[in-house]
RNA sequence: GGUCGGUUUGCCGAGUGGCUAGGCGCUGGUCUGCAAAACCAGUUACAGCGGUUCGAAUCCGCUACCGACCUCCA
């Protein structure tokens, strides 16, 4: 199998050509959340990259196993022996069982997940399943000689490590610097070095996410879980590793350097960082507490939101930018979005009625492999959708009689929308709550008939009337040539 | 402080040496009883200074400003 796909690799910062390693199989790990909140717009962002990829391998004809994980042990507040479980704290905060945060925040991450109509992982491990895998691989960890274990807990000796290998090289950092900047916390007497970090701690009496260990009843450390979980179901070595750019140091670092010394080899081909999502140029996130949740945008319910925005013009804006850039919110760029994904979407729509004439007098081929090229150029979703849009004048223009298309390439201008703008980006029309039905609907037909009759009567003063109370009660008229079309703002 | 990245037209956002990115907005037009919607057209910017070059938003240097990571974070 053949592409032409070149895709920015982290790790050397540069865009390689994407060779899977078994092909016409793609492994395909990415970092998912830790649910102990609501999904906000990075992790939108997060899994809306994540999605359009694997979509894309697939429209590639790659066979593609996608791993996306959820969290739901819990991290520390801090990388210090203190600190609490942020899980555990929502649990105690909200009077709940630990598990019944998780499976309350991961149900609402799925919901939120398929409003924004992404394919569901093929597996999505969950880090409390996986207990024995992690410790096999601590087992693994400690047998090479890179970690120690003190007081009931084990932690990987960064320094060790370091002397044979690289310790920093996806994130471009130097242990000397790392050393030179690390920070003196309280309570970091277990660790023989501040860089040092765990894979089990022994869990305080009061920790209530526990599991019995041969080092002490504890849990797994921050960064375990995605090196045992990718390892068990993509194998030792796979393709693509991805996730947000704020994991890449220390998280992904440190996944590396588990992998290497319990398994001696790299784990991943390519690392793919999707940018942050800014809000008043800072990034958004829930440390910061400057975040707004996928439903906030969806019902509009926050300061900083002007109006409801439905899932697929947040995708839209997602995908208006490209992954690696950052993206900063704003309600201009989100209504911009919204209306220019409607004119995409109405323009795809229209392609099935058109008819093909014995010539073309657009350039179908040219559009095709401009729109093959900006994806084929690390997942250039920004450009695709600018050829989209260089077509939809032609469409409209089809539509119009002011071109024309032959038999052939309308079968390939079809295909071309159906595969990006379905197939690929995953849009589809927004599911807005149908205001046509119901006793609303019935009344507005009515009065819209009525309407309808004071114009053939020409009887416009009546007709504006009617016009201008609907208005004013937040209903438009989109007066058309088949008749008057309403939506209630 | 260290490392890395950014500064593009009213807004969002592509683009890496010469050719209009695109969307939204705005202006004009077509259609319509009028308006809206829809459609069409117009809307040429690249932080500052210096350098390289026949030619720079694009390469190099300096300055200013902004951000990310360095602690959990998509």
């Amino acid at each position: 199998m053949t592409n032409n796909l070149y895709v920015y690799n982290t790790l050397t910062r540069e865009k390689e050509r994407f060779e899977p390693l078994n092909p016409p199989f793609v492994g395909l790990y990415a970092c998912g959340p830790t649910v102990y909140g609501d999904a906000h717009l990075g992790h939108a962002r997060q899994a809306i990259t994540f999605d359009v990829l694997y979509r894309y391998l697939r429209h590639l004809g790659y066979k593609v196993r996608y791993v996306r994980n959820i969290t739901d042990v819990g991290h520390l507040e801090n990388d210090a022996d203190e600190g609490e479980d942020k899980i555990l704290k929502k649990a105690r905060i909200e009077s709940l069982e630990p598990m019944e945060v998780v499976q309350h925040y991961m149900n609402r991450y799925h919901e939120n997940m398929q409003e924004l109509n992404l394919l569901q992982p093929s597996i999505e491990p969950r880090a409390s399943g996986h207990i024995i895998e992690q410790q096999e691989l601590i087992r693994k960890i400690l047998d090479a000689g890179y970690a120690y274990e003190v007081n009931g807990s084990v932690y990987f000796d960064v320094i060790r490590y370091n002397e044979t290998n690289h310790y920093g090289k996806l994130s471009g950092r130097k242990i000397e610097d790392l050393l030179s900047n690390t920070r003196t916390l309280d309570g970091q007497s277990e660790k023989r070095n501040a860089l040092d970090f765990a894979l089990w701690k022994k869990a305080d009496p009061a920790h209530i996410m526990r599991w019995s260990s041969p080092w002490s009843e504890g849990y797994p450390g921050w960064h375990l879980e995605c090196s045992a979980m990718s390892t068990k179901y993509l194998g030792m070595q796979f393709d693509i590793h991805g996730g947000g750019m704020d994991l890449l140091f220390p998280h992904h670092e440190c996944e590396i350097a588990q992998n290497m010394a319990g398994y001696g080899q790299p784990s991943v081909k390519y690392w793919m960082h999707n940018n942050m999502i800014t809000i008043n140029g800072q990034k958004m996130g829930r440390s910061l507490g400057n975040f707004i949740t996928l439903d906030q945008f969806f019902s509009g319910d926050h300061d900083l939101i002007d109006r409801i925005y439905p899932p697929m013009a947040i995708k839209f804006f997602i995908l208006q930018a490209h992954y690696r850039s950052p993206l900063d919110f704003s309600n201009d760029a989100l209504q911009g979005s919204e209306k220019g994904l409607l004119r995409l979407l109405k323009a795809t729509g229209e392609i099935d009625s058109l008819q093909p004439g014995p010539t073309s007098s657009i350039p179908v081929n040219d559009l095709i492999s401009s729109c093959d090229k900006a994806m084929e150029d690390d997942m250039n979703t920004p450009v695709l959708i600018a050829h989209l849009f260089d077509g939809v004048k032609w469409i409209n223009g089809l539509s119009e009689g002011r071109h024309t298309i032959s038999k052939e390439d309308l079968v390939k201008l079809k295909s071309l929308y159906h595969n990006y703008v379905y197939d690929v980006l995953g849009l589809t029309k927004s599911e807005a709550p149908d205001p046509g039905k119901g006793i609303t609907g019935d009344l507005v037909e009515m009065i819209l008939q009525l309407r309808s009759d004071a114009k053939v009567n020409r009887d416009f003063e009546t007709a504006d009337r009617i016009r201008d109370s609907l208005t004013s009660l937040g209903i438009t008229i989109k007066d058309k040539k088949e008749g008057a079309d309403w939506e209630i703002n």
